[in-house]
RNA sequence: GUCGCAAUAGCUCAGCUGGAUAGAGCAACGGUCUUCUAAACCGUAGGUCGAGAGUUCGAAUCUCUCUUGCGACACCA
């Protein structure tokens, strides 16, 4: 039922077509408290119309409005605010919620679309930082959300495993690695590798031509260097799984640069052939006037690929695969231009799915305000700070509920959840300042705090044992419930507005709003106490499980039972 | 230099398409566990919404200018 329709109607009957029913159901607003009702019509575009004070205006109008099925219509200022019936309106959405259960909120706008997610992309024999944590979880909570509204999402982890690094990480390997080490701990000698070829490439600059030669060699097939790639490949991508498995994230694809490599000529040709791709200072390039945008090097002055090659190939791979719906990029903002400019060849090119490609970018993470790099080593080793979420759970656990069963699982969902709910609660865009302390707060507005309100509510649930809610009356007129009835009703829209903006946040502070108005709930309502009322608050109780463990869910969170 | 993003309480941030006294959380101070898990709840204190101008009945929100910070500006990804 489409409360803002019903008021709608209310004014438009005691209104001689001053306005139109568009007009008044958009000037319709949701008040700043719920003190002041449920909605709200301001009535300053009539002040000019009835030559009248506002304040008259609105008093005027209540006083002909039939109030037969609102608590209560009152004029306030400039305001006609309307209360809506408590008791009907609650059993109308605990009914909703109860019997959707986990698909409550579920719409059907994507059409079962292919929706391909760029996302992840950590590159090889690198460590995954904090800066990846950002496009993962982010990929993920999208592709989550995305399928709440009827897509059908790819989660495509676009791996770094090609390109000239791979020269220089071979060379590095023969010169001063050796097998033992890398099955030991991969990554890190890996990377020990690397960064000493960096330094001694300053002292030897010779080392670059041999890098250019092995990676030259890698690309033509060569047995050894492919086989070293291939096992390098191998043990990052067993290291990164470790991670993801703890994060709960998975891939439907990992077709990596590496995937794209032999896929390159076809873009190319279709540039050629649309006369796009013209020389300039000995290179390849893609005039971009038209959009505003400088021009975009495709191939290097000595016929190389560059990065922008390889996503053409991966576009023109995805548009035939999926037949996408849309195509989304989750990767950082500092690369806005590049995919603009990328979004425009691919328009010049003619390719149906550029239409609806999306960069989803985000905030940098910085320490101390400077950006992260692997080379300075300033980097954040997203492992390191997940176990220390962990282990600061387990801690909690031991000191607040130490006969808590499976508390090593519970740790992990909280910890996790901490970080995820972390990143994802404030607005992509934002930069972050890395501060361990602020990731590892359990208090407040944090991941365990929604996580503690849905346990709560699991328990009351447990306590109160076998009781048949299906059929139990649902209408709950108390005012101390009314904020988390509109709560559950607004989850809906808010699935729906997510999506639109590629927000997961929306979903967080979402899930913030329901699980504060619940705490203050049941902190001054005793649920559990044998009246006509109990089946009524239970099914509150019940329904705030469900939508709040769901809204963790799109999110990538969990929601323990117990904690 | 050009373009993009940002600037709101001591700190971290909300504030939907302009609307009623600018809201949270941390931190500070005080209160609440014999009663559904105190990872909670309640209260106190804290703000010329970066500056200036404009549009409007009405601006934190829209437009312009300026200041500051961050980022991007072809042979990296």
């Amino acid at each position: 039922m489409d409360y803002k329709a019903q008021v709608t109607n209310s004014i438009l009957t005691v209104l001689n077509d001053e306005l139109s029913s568009a007009e008044v159901y958009q000037k319709l607003e949701k008040p700043k408290t719920l003190a002041m009702g449920d909605l709200a019509f301001p009535v300053f575009s009539l002040a000019k119309v009835f030559h009248k004070a506002p304040n008259m205006i609105a008093e005027d109008l209540v006083s002909k409005i039939d109030q037969s099925s609102y608590d209560k219509v009152e004029a306030k200022g400039a305001y006609i605010n309307f209360f809506l019936d408590k008791g009907q309106f609650s059993r109308q959405i605990l009914t909703d919620v109860l019997e959707e259960g986990s698909a409550y909120g579920q719409n059907d706008r994507g059409k079962g679309g292919n929706v391909p997610i760029d996302m992840s992309s950590p590159n090889i024999a690198k460590p995954i930082s904090m800066g990846h944590l950002r496009s993962t979880v982010i990929g993920n909570s999208i592709a989550n959300i995305l399928t709440k509204n009827g897509y059908h999402p790819i989660k495509d982890n676009h791996l770094g495993d090609w390109g000239t690094q791979f020269g220089k990480l071979i060379v590095a390997y023969k010169k001063w690695g050796n097998e033992e080490d890398v099955k030991k701990d991969p990554i890190n000698n890996l990377v020990k590798y690397y960064v000493k070829f960096h330094v001694e490439d300053k002292e030897h600059p010779e080392l670059d031509d041999e890098a250019r030669e092995t990676f030259k060699k890698l690309e033509d097939g060569n047995e050894e260097e492919i086989h070293l790639w291939k096992w390098f490949r191998k043990v990052s991508l067993e290291a990164f799984n470790k991670i993801y498995q703890k994060l709960g994230i998975d891939f439907d694809t990992y077709n990596g640069e590496a995937f794209y490599n032999d896929k390159m000529d076809e873009g190319i040709q279709i540039l050629k052939d649309k006369g796009l791709l013209v020389e300039s200072q000995g290179a390849q390039v893609v005039k971009l006037d038209k959009y505003n945008l400088n021009p975009a090097l495709i191939l290097k002055s000595d016929g190389a690929t560059l990065y922008i090659t390889r996503d053409i190939a991966t576009a023109i791979y995805r548009d035939r695969t999926y037949k996408p719906a849309m195509n989304l990029y989750v990767v950082g903002s500092e690369q806005t231009y590049y995919f603009k400019q990328l979004k425009a060849v691919l328009l010049e090119m003619g390719l149906k799915s550029a239409e609806d490609l999306h960069h989803i970018p985000f905030g940098l993470i910085t320490v101390n305000g400077k950006k992260l790099s692997t080379r300075s080593g300033r980097i954040i080793l997203l492992d390191k700070v997940l176990d220390d979420a962990i282990n600061l759970a387990q801690k909690q656990i031991e000191e607040k509920n130490p006969d808590l069963p499976h508390k090593d699982e519970v740790a992990k969902e909280v910890g996790v959840g901490a970080i995820i709910f972390g990143d994802l609660k404030n607005e992509r865009m934002n930069n972050i300042d890395f501060v361990l302390e602020d990731q590892l707060r359990f208090e407040g507005e944090t991941g365990p705090y929604v996580q503690y309100s849905h346990a709560r509510a699991e328990s009351i649930l447990r306590k109160a044992g076998d009781i048949d809610l299906h059929a139990a009356n649902k209408s709950l007129a108390d005012p101390e419930a009314w904020e988390t009835i509109t709560a559950l009703k607004d989850f809906p829209n808010v699935v729906i507005n997510a999506c639109r903006d590629f927000e997961p946040s929306e979903i967080a502070k979402y899930s913030l709003r329901l699980a504060k108005s619940f705490n203050k709930y049941y902190a001054h309502s005793k649920v559990l106490v044998e009246d006509d009322q109990l089946g009524a608050r239970l099914s509150l109780v019940k329904a705030v499980s469900i939508v709040l463990k769901e809204s963790l869910s799109l999110l990538g969170v969990k929601a323990p039972d117990e904690m």
